[in-house]
This record gives C-alpha cells, sequence and structure tokens, in this order.
DNA sequence: AAACGCACGC
DNA sequence: GACGTACGTGCGTTTG
C-alpha cells in the first residue's frame, strides 16, 4: 500500500492538531478500509465490465495486426519448467483467446510471433521468451512491456501479478491468478471457460494500460530508460537464462559426501562437549545449550530469544572449545543444504541449471536471481568456493570467462560528487581504500598500516550500502561514538563527497524522489518523517540508492552492448551469468585471446564517466578457475 | 503456510 | 537520544 502523499508539511503551519506521522497513520487507515472495500467488489467478480472474446480453433493471420497485446498465460512464475496454458491477443477492435494446443499447431502464429516487424505489446517479455522458446518459438518483435515500464514508473510497488500492475493504473477488469487459479495445495487450472477469460483479460488489460503507463514515462523523462535500456535487457537476459549453465553434477555429489562425512564428526564434537544430543540447526536448542546449560554470557537477544548469529559466537571463540565446532557446522551445513542439495535439485535434464533473473524486483535497479540464486554463490572462504569448481563450460573445449568492474560503485560516487580527491585516486589508478585510509588518518600512502586499510575499508563499503553509524560499528567491532567518528572524518577528507551527500538529501526531501546516471527513480515517502529511524533510513537511501543504482544502470548497459558486439564480431561465446558487478562468459578456447580483449573494451566503455572504468577480467576451465 | 533466525553474495 | 542495521535468496526450525 502507498505511504500517505501529505503534501503540505505540517510544521511549517503551527497546527495543534495531530502531527504528520499520526495524519499518516489515519491515511493509511483509511486506504486500508478501502483496499478491503475494493477486494470485497472484485471478490464478487461479477462487477467486471463484460468483454467479448473469440477463442480460435485455428488463427488466420489476417487476425494478427502490428500493435496488437500478445500475452503466453503460464501456470506458474517458473516459466523454464512450468505448463503452458494458452495465448491471448488484444488489439483496438478485438480480443482473442488461443488455446495452447491450437499455438503449437499454428505456422501463421508462429510466423508472426517471430516477425521482428511485428510489433507486440506484452507484459514480462523475457518469461514468454523463455517460455516460447521451449516450444521451438523464438519471438521478436516486442516493442512493450507492461511489467518493466511499471517497474521503471515505480520500483518500490512489488508486484508478481498483472492484475496489481493494471490496478495501480486504476483498471481492474483483470483476476489476479491466486483468484482463478487458487493457492498452495488447493491449486488447479479451472475449467475452460474461466481460464480463456482469464487470459482474455490480461491481454486486453495490457493494450488498454499501455498508453497510460508511456505517458507516465514520458512525463518522468524516464522513456529512454524503458526503452533503450530494460527492454532490450530483458531479451538478452532470456537468452541467458535459457541457454543456462551447465554443472557438473559429480563434482558436487562428491563434495556432498565429503561435507557429509564432517558434518557428522562435527555433530559428534558438539554432542560431546555439551554433553548431550540436540538439535544443532535450532538456534532456540542451541541458545539453551551454551547459555544456559554451558553458562556462557549471552550478548545480544533476538525477538524471540538469544541470539546465535556468527558475530556472537565469534566473540565467544576464546570462552569454549563448542563455538569453533559450531561455528564450522554451519559454514559446512550452509554448503550442504543450500549449494549442494540446493542446487543439485534444480539442475534441468540438459544439465543445466536455468536461473531465473527477476528484472522487476528490487529498488535500487540490480537484477536479482532465483531457482537457483546464481548470484550468491560462495567465494569468499576457500572451502565454500570450491563450489564453483561444479560451474563449467557447456562443450569440451570451451572454458569459462570472468570479467568484473574494480570499484564501480566508487567510481560512480566520484562521478556523481565530483570529488577532486577521489576523480584524482581513480584517474591515477591508486588502491582506492589505501588512499582512502591515507587521506582520512592523514598519512601518507606508504604509511598506511593494514588496520588501516581495513577501516578505511568499511568506511567505503558503508558509503557504497548506505550504512548508519550503528552499522559501521558493527562491522568493525567498535563503538557507535567512533564509527560515526570515522565517518566524519571521511566526509571531511572528500569534501566533493560530503557536498554531494548534502545536496542529495536535499533533493530528496524537495522532490520526494532520488534518480541515477540514466534517470532511474526510488521515491522516499519517509524522508520528511518526524520518525528519527524512518527519516534516518530514507536519508541512507537517498544517499546509498543513486550509487548502487547507478552502477546497476552501468552493467546493463553493458550487458545490451556486449550482446551486440558478440554478435557483430560472429563470436560463438555466450554471455552466461551477471552478478551485480560481473559478467560471465563461456566461450570456445579459439576464442579466448579475442573476447579476452573485446570484453573489457566493452564493459569499459559502456558509460562515459569523468573517471575510468576498470574491468578485471580472468578464464579456466570451471568457474573457479577465474581467478 | 508464515514468520523467524541464520548465512551466502555484491 | 532516538534503535536498527544497504540490496537480495534460500535453508531449517518454530509457530499458528
Amino acid at each position: 500500500m502507498n505511504k500517505a502523499p501529505v503534501e503540505v508539511s505540517i510544521d511549517e503551519l503551527d497546527y495543534a492538531g495531530p502531527d504528520q506521522d499520526e495524519l499518516v497513520r489515519i491515511w493509511n487507515e483509511l486506504a486500508f478500509k478501502s483496499l478491503l472495500e475494493k477486494l470485497d467488489y472484485t471478490a464478487e467478480a461479477t462487477e467486471k465490465e463484460d468483454l467479448n472474446f473469440e477463442v480460435l480453433e485455428t488463427v488466420d493471420a489476417s487476425l494478427l495486426e502490428d500493435g496488437m497485446a500478445v500475452h503466453l498465460e503460464l501456470y506458474d512464475e517458473h516459466y523454464h519448467s512450468c505448463d503452458l496454458l494458452g495465448v491471448s491477443l488484444a488489439s483496438e477492435k478485438a480480443t482473442y483467446v488461443i488455446p495452447m494446443e491450437v499455438v503449437v499447431e499454428s505456422d501463421a502464429l508462429k510466423a508472426w510471433l517471430e516477425d521482428a516487424s511485428a510489433t507486440k505489446y506484452m507484459s514480462d517479455s523475457k518469461a514468454a521468451t523463455a517460455a516460447f522458446l521451449r516450444k521451438g518459438i523464438k519471438i521478436d518483435g516486442v516493442d512493450f512491456d507492461l511489467m518493466l515500464g511499471a517497474y521503471i514508473v515505480n520500483p518500490s510497488l512489488k508486484y508478481t501479478d498483472l492484475a496489481d500492475i493494471v490496478r495501480e493504473y486504476g483498471y481492474s477488469d483483470v483476476s489476479t491468478n491466486e483468484q482463478v487459479y487458487g493457492k498452495g495445495a488447493k491449486k488447479k487450472v479451472p475449467e475452460a471457460a474461466d481460464l480463456n477469460e482469464h487470459m482474455a483479460r490480461k491481454a486486453r488489460a495490457i493494450f488498454n494500460v499501455r498508453p497510460v503507463v508511456v505517458k507516465k514515462l514520458e512525463e518522468n523523462e524516464q522513456f529512454d530508460l524503458y526503452d533503450k535500456l530494460e527492454l532490450p535487457l530483458a531479451k538478452v537476459l532470456g537468452q541467458m537464462e535459457s541457454l543456462g549453465v551447465k554443472v557438473d553434477r559429480g563434482q558436487l555429489a562428491d563434495m556432498g559426501v565429503e561435507l557429509k562425512r564432517k558434518l557428522g564428526m562435527i555433530e559428534q564434537e558438539i554432542y560431546s562437549l555439551a554433553g548431550q544430543e540436540f538439535n544443532i540447526n535450532s538456534p532456540k536448542q542451541l541458545g539453551v545449550i551454551l547459555f544456559e546449560q554451558l553458562g556462557l554470557p549471552a550478548i545480544k537477544k533476538t525477538k524471540t530469544g538469544y541470539s546465535t548469529a556468527a558475530d556472537v559466537l565469534e566473540k565467544l571463540e576464546g570462552k569454549h572449545e563448542i563455538i569453533h565446532h559450531i561455528l564450522m557446522y554451519r559454514q559446512l551445513g550452509k554448503l550442504l543444504s543450500t549449494y549442494i542439495e540446493g542446487l543439485l535439485k534444480e539442475i534441468h535434464e540438459d544439465g543445466k541449471v536455468h536461473t531465473r533473473f527477476q528484472q522487476a524486483l528490487t529498488t535500487t535497479g540490480r537484477l536479482s536471481s532465483t531457482n537457483p540464486n546464481l548470484q550468491n554463490i560462495p567465494v569468499r572462504l576457500e572451502e565454500g568456493r570450491k563450489i564453483r569448481k561444479a560451474f563449467v563450460p557447456s562443450q569440451p573445449g570451451w572454458v569459462m570467462v570472468a570479467a568484473d568492474y574494480s570499484q564501480i560503485e566508487l567510481r560512480v560516487l566520484a562521478h556523481m560528487s565530483k570529488d577532486e580527491s577521489l576523480i584524482e585516486a581513480f584517474q591515477s589508478d591508486l588502491d582506492i581504500h589505501t588512499k582512502t585510509a591515507s587521506d582520512v588518518f592523514n598519512v601518507s600512502l606508504e604509511e598506511v598500516t593494514s588496520d588501516m586499510r581495513r577501516a578505511a575499508k568499511a568506511v567505503n563499503f558503508g558509503i557504497v550500502y548506505g550504512i548508519s553509524d550503528y552499522g559501521l560499528s558493527q562491522n568493525l567491532n567498535i563503538t557507535r561514538k567512533e564509527a560515526a567518528d570515522f565517518i566524519e572524518r571521511y566526509l571531511a577528507s572528500f569534501p566533493g563527497v560530503q557536498g554531494y551527500m548534502t545536496s542529495i538529501v536535499e533533493q530528496a526531501k524537495k522532490d520526494g524522489f532520488v534518480t541515477t546516471l540514466m534517470n532511474r527513480r526510488r521515491y522516499l515517502p519517509d524522508i520528511n518523517s518526524s520518525n528519527f529511524n524512518l527519516r534516518s533510513f530514507a536519508e541512507r537511501t537517498a544517499m546509498n540508492t543513486p550509487i548502487q543504482g547507478s552502477a546497476a544502470d552501468v552493467i546493463k548497459q553493458a550487458m545490451i552492448e556486449m550482446d551486440i558486439a558478440l554478435e557483430r564480431e560472429g563470436l560463438q561465446s555466450k554471455m552466461i551469468l551477471q552478478v551485480h558487478d560481473e559478467l560471465i562468459f563461456e566461450a570456445p578456447a579459439e576464442e579466448l585471446e579475442k573476447l579476452m580483449e573485446l570484453v573489457p573494451e566493452v564493459m569499459e566503455s559502456a558509460v562515459k564517466l569523468n573517471v575510468p572504468l576498470k574491468v578485471d577480467i580472468a578464464s579456466g576451465d570451471t568457474w573457479y578457475d577465474t581467478k
């Protein structure tokens, strides 16, 4: 639900009634009531405007026009594996439903879908593209994507359902998937008449709402971001997902056996040290053992009991031998459950994993990755890093290539803040954390100690991710006061950054939103809140989102250009993954030399900043070896 | 089924 | 001083 857009600042009115937060609360209550009424209203289903549509048993090419809404109905969100239920079409004058068995038999429809010059309006075109591909249909000519458009207009709204998207634009003549299919164990495909109407209403909704979204994008000067970045990216991502990543099942299985053996031994050791058996995976039981039976000091609490999180346990490491074993058990258990067993479950019949990149989800503009998540494969600790040995090229004689942007967020910050010292540092290609330490601690580069560099790195981390002094104090295990002092010294050393931070917050307070390099927006409804926590959070978000979001803009641009460059150079090499600041490829060995030159060139020139972009690249037989 | 605690990435 | 911790996904446990 939207936060109340209280436009008038009550502070300025010397008003004795409820304060701004109270008004927000009242407004939200009213909005919630009206939402409940709306839900009741739609639950009656009969209240929707009648929609006439035709169910086609054959597809006559003459029905297929340019600028039609096209919708592929999928049974669930796992479009690399779920059932395809049918296609619906909508134009100014007509609405059609084409049952799936007709779709797969129709050459006319296939030809039209594959015709790049036949423009189509869709929603979540990436899902449709990938799913159609499973039926041998290479859809082209996607000219509009409702979901992406709506996401660019407001990335903070979480909608997984078309009905929720169009409702945001005042259109309520389409049911949610949950209303049509049910949920959980009761989920099922309804009878044909209901399914057909649902599909028909979706195509109609896309067609009718499109102009409203386009107008909003144009008003906000975001049409290019949508049309030249997100829409072409959807096609590139769809190709990457469909191609997938080859996984060495045997390698994972072997690691699993070894992990289980180690876990069994650690488990016995823990029971022995505890003097009893218990479920180590239960924080509740573990808490009782550690803080009641063994009498260790409980440093931190959660809302339900003792905290047994790693940062707490690490502080207890000297106090009892059991702690070390629990930390080890946690680390290896994570590897086994998530990265061995979890990953094995995701391998398709082709021996590959086909992640889905969520392109309309994060508030900053980053992608996310699910089923499996390939953006959080371990790398930091060696034991975990070995998981990457299981990610291999899909063909013999091919290799893996990984290219990552060096300090892209801080380079973006240098550009946006125009901070002279930061710009100079990147132009000289200095180690940025050492340079930061040198400025903050007022010593020469040579005099920077490893502790000084570590502290500076944490501060840079804080700047990039918008953490609070409290967050920094937790990171560095220092007091909040000391952390605040660090930040103050940082900002004094980089006055350009100081000025940027001040002005971006001012701007957010004035406009109610912040923007990135490519005009991606994030609204900050709490920026003027009288609640300290809400307001502080919004202020940090104001500082952080342009940095993280602009970095996302840059790599997205690079991906589009990389796709074009591979095609232009006639290479067989494929881009297969994106992990926020890095791109991963598989390549025939013969193309390696060419690729190692091409990739950094394309990535470094994707966007022109007032500091250079720098890319590190490496190749190897597995993902693990690209280091 | 949903909420929680925890842990992995950038 | 506030009281919590950038952005995500997924696992196992507990709770309802």
